[in-house]
DNA sequence: ATGGTCGTCTAACGA
């Protein structure tokens, strides 16, 4: 079984390279982030042509998530309790072919100490809550999504320059490590991994070029999971085409369950 | 360089 995420920023811009992916790589399950397109306006036909079912949860010009899967989506949970009433379409949660997959795009956050910073914390908290609760009802548990954190300072291309800054704070840092500590593992750090590693790249100055990058997209296994994990990687490949997004898809193989 | 580039509700705003 194969799992992939990636923050595409605008389905409608990036439709072509998700499908392109799609073909290529033949992933069971792909969560989009930033789809920014509105449920009725969700491209279903297109996917469909290419044997993939969508499950959505979008809204105007922000946020977004979806969940492209080759077998049906069950249980599909747009707005957990524990965030009460959230407007912002940021969580999608479905199990396809027995694995429960918690698609998040987590806050961005703006500036350390803002409004924003504020939302984002309490959110994680939040959602430390649900998925604590997911995890109880179903042990094969993988949360996949933009995080909008780098876990540490080796997720990030300058980390003096980025020290205490948003995406590498000290709060948000151990906002995640309450998440790990459910028990979730990070799947990329499971396995050997090339140095300077990153999944997110700055559409300024040039930052993609010259790699200076920061991982914050990331795949969260349950220890159920994690004992069936056989490789995780970042696709560099779909940030090198005209109109890229920002982000780069990461994507997770499993051995078939016991 | 308090800059730069994208995407969206083509005008700011969010990332």
């Amino acid at each position: 079984m194969k799992i992939a995420t990636w923050n595409v920023n605008s389905l409608r811009v990036r439709l072509p390279h998700v499908l392109a992916w799609l073909e290529r790589h033949q992933p069971d399950a792909l969560a989009l982030q930033e789809t920014k397109v509105t449920d009725p306006e969700f491209p279903v036909a297109a996917f469909d042509d290419i044997g993939y079912r969508a499950v959505f949860s979008g809204q105007r010009t922000y946020n977004g998530v979806a969940v492209l899967s080759r077998s049906p989506a069950l249980d599909c949970v747009t707005d957990p309790p524990q965030l009460a009433e959230d407007p912002q379409r940021r969580v999608l949660a479905v199990t396809v072919d027995g694995v429960r997959i918690v698609n998040l795009y987590v806050p961005n956050g703006s500036e350390v100490g803002s409004e924003k910073y504020a939302y984002k914390l309490d959110w994680l908290m939040k959602m430390r809550s649900f998925l604590e609760h997911e995890l109880s009802r179903c042990p094969s548990l993988a949360v996949v999504g933009d995080f909008n954190i780098a876990p540490e300072d080796s997720d990030v291309y300058d980390p003096e320059a980025w020290r205490e800054r948003i995406l590498c704070s000290t709060p948000e840092r151990e906002a995640l490590r309450r998440l790990s500590a459910l028990p979730l593992s990070d799947a990329f750090r499971l396995f050997e991994q090339p140095e300077a590693s990153y999944s997110w790249w700055d559409y300024r100055t040039g930052a993609f070029r010259r790699n200076q990058g920061l991982r914050i997209d990331l795949i969260l296994l349950s220890d159920a999971l994690k004992e069936r994990i056989q490789s995780c990687a970042i696709d560099t490949e779909p940030r090198r085409l005209e109109r890229p997004s920002d982000h780069a898809p990461v994507w997770a193989a499993f051995a078939a369950a016991p």
